[in-house]
Order: C-alpha cells, then sequence, then structure tokens
DNA sequence: TGTACATCAGTGAACGCGCGTTCACTGATGTAC
DNA sequence: TGTACATCAGTGAACGCGCGTTCACTGATGTAC
C-alpha cells in the first residue's frame, strides 16, 4: 500500500466533514471537485473513497446530524435537567446558528434538497432524522419516551423553518427580530 | 407585430404559472429547455419574456405566494372568523398538501434555495414573504395586527419546517402521523 | 384600397462552462521469496 | 537481509451531458404611405 490505513481514513474522514460543512452552506450542488480542491486533493481520486456523490451526501448528512445533535446534548447537559429544553431552544434559535449554516442543524440548512432525493436515499435519510430526534428526546417533557420523541420531532422541524425564514430575510434588523419572538414562543410552547 | 398583445401576455403568463409548479415541485435547478417545453416552445424564446431565469424564479415565487394566500384565505373566509386558524392548519398539514408541493406552500417547497440566492435577490424575497404573512394576519391571534402578523410568521414558517421533514419521510404512515401530531400541537398554540 | 416595409415572438444551432464519472498512469510502500 | 513484484491512494486528461445564454433567421401581422 502505498499510504498508511491511517492515512486512508483520514482522508475519507476529512472528505466527509468538508461535504457536510459546504453542503450545508450551499446546498447539494456543490461540485466534488471544488470539495477535493479545499483538501488539496485532485477529484480522480474521490472514487478511491466513495462509490458516487449521491453515497458521500448521505454520509454528510449523517456526520451532520450526528455533529448537531452532539452539540445540543452538551449544552443541554450543561443547562441541568430544568433547564435543558430552554437552552436547546435559546442555541438553536440564535443568531450564532442563523449566521452559520455550515456548522448548524442539516435540517434547516437542506430540508428541501432532502425532499428531493430519490426514494432510496429518502428512506436512509428518515432513519438517520428520526436518530437525531431520538437523541434528544430526553431533554424534552412527556410521560412516555414516545411523547418525548415527538415532542421533539415537532420542535426542531417548527424551528427549523423559522430559521430558514430567518436566513432567506436579507435584512439583518428583521432576521434578528424573528429570532427573538421565535425564541419567545418556543420557550412558552 | 407577429403575435397579438393579447397572445404575448398569455404566453408570459403562462410560463411563469408553468415555473412556479415546477420549481416548487423540482427546485431551481429546473432547467429552461424542460420549462419551455412543457409548453411546447423552444428555449430560445424565452429570453423574449425575462431577462434571466434568477428574474423568472422571482415571478414564479410571486406567483406561488399570492396563489397560497389566495387559497388559504379563500379557505379561512368559508370557515368563519371562530374556525379560521384552524381550518388554515388543517389544510396546510394536510396529507394532500405534502403529496402536492408542486400547488403548496413556496416557503416548504424551496424554503433553502431562498437562503441561497444572492442578496439582491433576498430582499425582493423578503418582501414577497412579507406580504404573504400580511395576508394572513387577519386571521390570527392578537391585540395588535404587528401581533398577528408576527404569530403568522411564526406558525406558518414552523408549519413549513415539519411540512418539509414530512417531505423527507419514506414511510406513508410515518408521514401521516407526523402531520396529525403537529396539527394538534399547531391547533392548540 | 393596395403595397412596401418594420416589428418581434418564436426557432434551433451554437457558445462556453462546469458537472459526475472513468481511466491509464505514477510511485511509495507492503509483501513474498 | 536483499530483491522482485503487487497494491492502491492519488493524478490529471478525457468522456458525454445538460445547463444558461446568444444570435441569425423566419414569417405573420401591424403600420406607413
Amino acid at each position: 500500500m502505498r499510504y498508511t490505513q491511517d492515512h486512508v481514513d483520514t482522508t475519507r474522514r476529512r472528505i466527509v466533514e468538508a461535504a457536510s460543512r459546504r453542503f450545508r452552506a450551499e446546498g447539494g450542488a456543490v461540485g466534488i471537485a471544488t470539495l477535493m480542491r479545499e483538501l488539496s486533493l485532485t477529484h480522480g481520486g474521490f472514487y478511491r473513497h466513495f462509490g458516487s456523490k449521491d453515497a458521500l451526501f448521505q454520509e454528510a448528512l449523517e456526520a451532520a446530524v450526528d455533529e448537531m445533535a452532539g452539540h445540543m446534548t452538551r449544552i443541554a447537559d450543561a443547562a441541568g435537567p430544568e433547564a435543558a429544553r430552554a437552552a436547546i431552544v435559546e442555541t438553536y434559535l440564535s443568531e450564532r446558528h442563523c449566521e452559520h449554516p455550515a456548522d448548524g442543524c442539516p435540517l434547516a440548512a437542506l430540508g428541501t434538497d432532502i425532499t428531493r432525493l430519490p426514494r432510496r436515499s429518502r428512506d436512509a435519510c428518515q432513519r438517520v432524522l428520526m436518530a437525531y430526534a431520538r437523541r434528544l428526546a430526553p431533554y424534552m417533557p412527556g410521560a412516555t419516551s414516545a411523547d418525548r420523541e415527538q415532542h421533539a420531532v415537532l420542535l426542531f422541524s417548527g424551528m427549523a423553518g423559522t430559521l430558514t425564514l430567518a436566513r432567506s430575510l436579507g435584512d439583518r434588523e428583521r432576521r434578528r427580530r424573528l429570532l427573538a419572538d421565535a425564541r419567545a414562543f418556543y420557550l412558552r410552547h
């Protein structure tokens, strides 16, 4: 082998990470050559690691969900059981999250792109998105774990929609107000 | 003139209508040639009507918002003042709306695409989206018109996020349950 | 009223471009003997 | 231990393709005389 297994694994991981960020920032239309150039590689080598661009998208989405869920659980754990849900809402609907889609929620950044994936990929996405909800459920109110999971799904998809709208607004002040209104709303309900 | 002014106006309107539906169904990536072929025209003639594809996208989005707002106000008016908001929620989060993005809410269908538009287009979009909220505000609760408008923005962007998630799910039964849960949630809050 | 010309919506070939994917090749390293 | 060979991550040219946009052209109609 020309490169050590360790080097190969690292390269693969770096591709997924770069893709995860760039897809969220610019959508699924980002080219493979652009992606590989960011890592000082050429596009030809891509196919030594992935079967197709679709396969990379899938993995990148999974990585994004994992990263986001990790981030949210850390914030919630730090806030303690009483304040966990509030901390999640505050962080999710923060200006920081709004201005940085690349490290943010993939649902808010890629929602409609996922919708247009071929059937087979959508099935895989469903599993990933449901795992997202399952990881956040423990911080939600509800008598049963099914209730808490349902709460997580509704809260996150709702906030994702509002965050997407906020990102569509050209006027910064308007964005700030929308986010503040949304935080107040989702803290109450 | 080769064609009457009436014919020209009709053709232009047909292009906008087809674009409005197809962009919502398949995203902004739909090609101009495809669009024109749907109307039994060739792509070359497109530029007699529009300066660029971006200009068409703008108009198509506006038409979609107008159509959707019209649809919603008709439903709300038919339901009467007491039941107006409930009728809007039921219709928006219906399976029918979920399965037919082409005639549905442009925010749910194109949310993340709008986010990636160049700055100049985003300003125009902001105006269009705010007009959307203003038309629906009368059916929302709230002491002042600003309160009602804020309620409309949060309700619609939240429902759009949940609808987008529903459309991402491969499993029909799962979609049905999510929509039912969402209807219950948004009728309460 | 008849004739010559201007108009311009629509046609279809052509443009440059970037895309996803393939492939012959390179060359440093691992492995077999 | 030294030598020959196999491996395979990464390179960069090439593929076919569809895109947005341009442009010379067509030809039915409106307009000027």
